[in-house]
RNA sequence: GGGGUAGUCGUCUAGCUUGGUCAAGGAUACCAGCCUGGGGCGCUGGCGGUCCUGGGUUCAAAUCCCAGCUACCCCA
């Protein structure tokens, strides 16, 4: 059973906050296993939800569903240099099987480029064979060294990855923009995380890419969160995977790839932007429950007429599309359910009682905002229905009013440290597009190149730290 | 990568400073029965603990020491 509220807020103890929401709420618990989670059936429901809006867009798109193996020849993940060299610090390794050791050792998948594009060599002949286009939704470890967190950094989590090959160079461009820009609609008009949207630095891009676009959101300590990331491969595994194919003029050809992926992780920023100190705070669109219809029965009053009342409604709902639960659990009083969906997130609570029956109405409870509306029952349907819109657009506007308070843009180097260690964020400053200063940077503050914006933006200042001729505008932060 | 804090019924915790009064107390949860219901209702009774693990010190260890495990926090 669930255990009792939060006992930190939210503005006070961060860290302590998220964790005890993570746990209390029932998204996720611990196991045996060190570094690693139990998704539980409430954050589980939130993925599925987003794996069906992710499915149909790629569905629509010409993508399909596969599952490759989760383990992969060391043999394998060694033939692209720069990709094995990212990813070999934290990769699990089966050495055995029973007592016997193993041949060749096997990793098991960081992620799945490798072991897919091995098959990708078989399968590309003639041009006809193009493009393929492939996504898999699987878990994938990452044996992390670092202190674990819920949601954000366990050592196996779950994730989609997409990889496609491609005749040309222009159309991996544009399928790994095409990803960027369904991922930038799920984050933003979805979960209501909003979200910059930019390359990579070469120091930050996925290793054995060409290179890395990535989408960004704040939380509200300061600290970025990446949330989706699309490279452009290049033909740099096509040419040690030897993916190539004949092309209309009889001519050998590398195949272009992208490989692109969003986790379970935004679960986790989720959790961050919109949750408050009672609790999670679910946009409706991703909410597995939307409205929750809470009877409230009294000694005197016909308990009949107010759950037929709030059957009836439940049914009206249902019909309409919206994910409804009726909570008529007889052992719990209407305030003890009031707390418990409001720590799990619940958009909208809708209240039937005598007073309601009487005059006609049903009470609708606001999550976001706790406030509370009357409204007659034949249009509360309706109602709901412009309710759960308002309160989606509500909290993206939200969360967008926090993204633009924390973005600072500096000029020097010691603003750039005071805003760093004052509050955070995102930090636009003018960078001269040298590696060296952007690792000293780090060295020096923690802080990384985030991104470096698609719409390209005026340099107004020499660079941040050498103060020599800056070449673009970037923003910097502290990430997670 | 570096540092810090913590681990006692399912959960939260008291006890630890100063070893014995603790074969571990409370709250909550859970079970039974009553009573109720518009913000975590109330009453009665009941169930529940290898005091994280392994060593050590001691007449005596939840308490002191060492090691390990796990979690959390902070810093680079």
């Amino acid at each position: 059973m669930s255990d009792m509220g939060l006992t930190v807020k939210k503005s006070e103890d961060f860290s302590e906050w998220y964790t005890q929401t993570v746990l209390k709420s029932g998204l996720a618990d611990y196991s045996s296993v060190k570094g690693c989670m139990i998704f539980r059936e409430h954050s589980y429901a939130i993925w599925e939800k987003i794996q069906k809006i992710f499915n149909q867009k790629i569905k629509a798109t010409g993508h399909r569903n596969v599952y490759f193996p989760l383990f992969i020849p060391e043999s394998l993940l060694k033939k692209e240099a720069a990709h094995f060299a990212g990813f070999v610090p934290e990769v699990a390794w089966i050495t055995h099987g029973g007592d016997t050791p193993l041949e060749e050792k096997l990793a098991v998948r960081p992620t799945s480029e490798t072991i897919m594009y091995a098959a990708y060599a078989k399968w590309v002949r003639s041009w006809r064979d193009l493009p393929i286009k492939l996504n898999q939704w699987c878990s994938v470890v990452r044996w992390e060294t670092e202190a674990t967190k819920l949601f954000l950094r366990t050592r196996e989590f779950l994730w989609q990855e997409g990889h496609t090959a491609h005749a040309t160079k222009e159309e991996a461009d544009q399928e790994a923009m095409d990803i960027l820009h369904m991922y930038k609609d799920i984050m933003e008009n979805y979960l209501a995380i909003p979200v910059l949207a930019g390359k990579k630095t070469d120091r930050e891009k996925f290793k054995g890419a060409l290179y890395t676009t990535t989408l960004e959101a704040i939380m509200p300590d300061g600290k970025a969160l990446q949330m989706g990331t699309s490279h452009q491969l290049g033909q740099n595994f096509s040419k040690v995977f030897d993916i190539k194919y004949l092309d209309q003029k009889e001519k050998e050809q590398h195949v272009w790839q992208t490989s692109w992926g969003f986790s379970t992780r935004m679960i986790g920023a989720m959790v961050m932007v919109h949750g408050d100190d009672k609790g999670l705070v679910l946009p409706p669109k991703i909410a597995p429950i939307q409205v929750v219809i809470v009877p409230i029965p009294y000694k005197g009053t016909s308990i009949e007429s107010i759950t037929s009342k709030a059957k009836e409604l439940q049914e009206k709902l249902q019909k309409a599309g919206l994910a409804t639960v009726l909570d008529d659990r007889e052992e719990y009083t209407p305030g003890w359910k009031f707390n418990e969906w409001e720590l799990k997130g619940a958009p909208i609570r809708v209240e039937i009682g005598p007073r309601d029956i009487k005059q006609g109405q049903v009470t609708l409870a606001r999550r976001d905002t706790s406030q509370k509306i009357a409204v007659k029952q034949e249009e509360a349907v309706d109602a709901l229905i412009k309710l759960l819109d308002e309160i989606q657009s509500r909290m993206l506007a939200k969360a967008k009013k926090a993204l633009e308070e924390n973005t600072t843009t500096v000029k020097t180097y010691e603003e750039f440290k005071k805003v760093l260690n004052a509050k955070g964020g995102f930090i636009r400053a003018s960078w001269c597009a040298d590696a060296g200063c952007e690792e000293k940077i780090k060295e020096e503050t923690g802080a990384t190149i985030r991104l470096e914006p698609f719409e390209k933006e005026t340099v107004f200042s020499k660079c941040i730290y050498c103060e020599k001729e800056a070449k673009k505008v970037v923003y910097f932060a502290r990430a997670y």
